[in-house]
RNA sequence: GGCUAGGUAGCUCAGUCGGUAGAGCAGAGGACUGAAAAUCCUCGUGUCGGCGGUUCGAUUCCGCCCCUAGCCA
C-alpha cells in the first residue's frame, strides 16, 4: 500500500492556523482536511471558531462540520474519514494540508489506532457506576500489563480499558498502535504572551459576532459537543446565573489553559516549529516536496 | 467620633486551646491508544496589617495605631 501524502499544520488555539491555511492552500492550489474535534460538529460555528464562510470560499475544507451536534465523534472515526480524503486527493494527484490542534486526532490519523471494538455507551454508564476500586480489580485480573501501564487514577483510561477487555475478551494491552505515515509535521508557534492577547481578542469577536444567540438556537446539543469551550458558561448566561462578564472571563480562562495543555502535548511530538511569519514559506515548500514524492508514487 | 466584623499564598478563605500555617481557585510542569476544547497526575516559605507589651517562645493573648465593610451618631 501506497504511503499517504499530506502535511500537517498544527499549533494551539487562536495562533492562526485557519488564516494561515486557507493562505498556503490557496497559493499551491491544495485543499485543507480541519483535525479539530469540536469542529467536526456541524453548528456552533462561532464557538468552535470553524474557518470563516469566506475562507471556505476561497480553498475546500473538509472534515468541518460533518457531524450532528447530538453525536459523539472519535478520533477513529476522524481517523478512518481523514484517511479516505488523503486517499482520494492523492490518487487525484493532490497533497492536502491537515490542519487542527487536537493532537490526538493528528496522531490517530499519523499511527493507526487499533482494531478496537466502538465504545458502547450501556456499558461505559455501568461500568462508571462502580466504584473504581472495583473496576481496577478486575483490570488487575484480566489485563494485569494495563493495569500498570494506565493511568489508573484517571476513570476515564480505567473504563475504556475494561470495556476493551470485556467486549472482546481479550486484554487491552494486547491491541497496539503502529505508526503509518510520517508526513511534515509543521507546529505554528506563537509567544505566550501575544497568545494571551489573541485569546483575549478571539473571545470579544466572538461575543461581537453573536455567540450567544448561537448558542440559545442550537437545538440539542448531545454530551459530547457540550463539552466545547464556553458552551456550559454561555447557558449560564442566558438561564441568569452568570454575568456577562464572568461568562467572558471563564471562556478566557478555559481557552488559555486548553492551549497550554495543546503545547504541552506538540511539545512531545516530532513536530518542526515555525513561527507565524515563515508559514507560507516553509508550509508551502514542504507540500511541494510531497508533492513531487506523491507523482513519483504515481508513475512507480 | 462610637460600636461591630474583618485584615493570613496572585484571588477567596480555613486554622493555630501560644511552639512561625493549609485548602480551593489561579499559575507552572506532565500524561494522553476510539468522549480529547475531554479526562487525569505533580508542585504552596507566605514580614499570618504595623508598632509595642506579656512569655523561654506570639501569626495566635493584651494595648495602641493604620486600612476595609456595616451599623450608630
Amino acid at each position: 500500500m501506497k504511503p499517504l501524502r499530506y502535511v500537517i499544520l498544527a499549533g494551539p488555539t487562536a495562533t492562526g492556523k485557519s488564516e494561515a491555511a486557507v493562505r498556503v492552500a490557496e497559493a499551491c492550489g491544495t485543499e485543507v482536511i480541519g483535525a479539530d474535534a469540536f469542529q467536526a460538529y456541524a453548528g456552533l460555528d462561532l464557538l468552535s471558531a470553524k474557518p470563516t464562510v469566506r475562507q471556505r470560499e476561497r480553498v475546500p475544507h473538509h472534515l468541518i462540520g460533518v457531524v450532528p451536534l447530538t453525536a459523539t465523534y472519535n478520533a477513529h472515526q476522524y481517523a478512518q474519514q481523514a484517511r479516505a480524503i488523503v486517499q482520494s486527493l492523492n490518487a487525484a494527484g493532490r497533497v492536502p494540508l491537515v490542519v487542527g490542534g487536537t493532537g490526538f486526532y493528528l496522531r490517530a490519523l499519523t499511527h493507526t489506532l487499533p482494531e478496537l471494538p466502538a465504545p458502547d455507551s450501556d456499558l461505559r454508564a455501568e461500568l462508571q457506576a462502580e466504584p473504581l476500586e472495583r473496576l481496577l480489580e478486575e483490570l488487575a485480573r484480566l489485563d494485569p500489563a494495563a493495569f500498570l501501564r494506565i493511568d489508573r487514577q484517571n476513570p476515564r483510561r480505567v473504563v475504556r480499558a475494561l470495556e476493551v477487555c470485556r467486549l472482546t475478551g481479550r486484554p487491552f494491552s494486547s491491541f497496539a498502535a503502529q505508526a503509518e505515515s510520517f508526513p511534515p509535521r509543521c507546529l505554528l508557534t506563537c509567544p505566550r504572551t501575544h497568545l494571551r492577547v489573541r485569546i483575549d481578542a478571539r473571545v470579544k469577536h466572538m461575543f461581537a459576532q453573536g455567540v450567544v444567540a448561537e448558542v440559545a438556537g442550537a437545538g440539542e446539543v448531545g454530551h459530547a459537543a457540550a463539552q466545547m469551550i464556553g458552551y456550559q458558561p454561555i447557558r449560564d448566561l442566558l438561564a441568569g446565573r452568570v454575568t456577562l462578564h464572568s461568562c467572558m472571563d471563564a471562556i478566557r480562562l478555559r481557552t488559555w489553559q486548553y492551549a497550554r495543555r495543546q503545547m504541552t502535548w506538540f511539545n512531545s511530538e516530532p513536530f518542526r516549529p515555525v513561527p507565524a511569519e515563515d508559514v507560507p514559506g516553509i508550509v508551502s515548500r514542504e507540500l511541494r516536496l510531497q508533492a513531487e514524492a506523491l507523482a513519483s508514487d504515481l508513475t512507480a
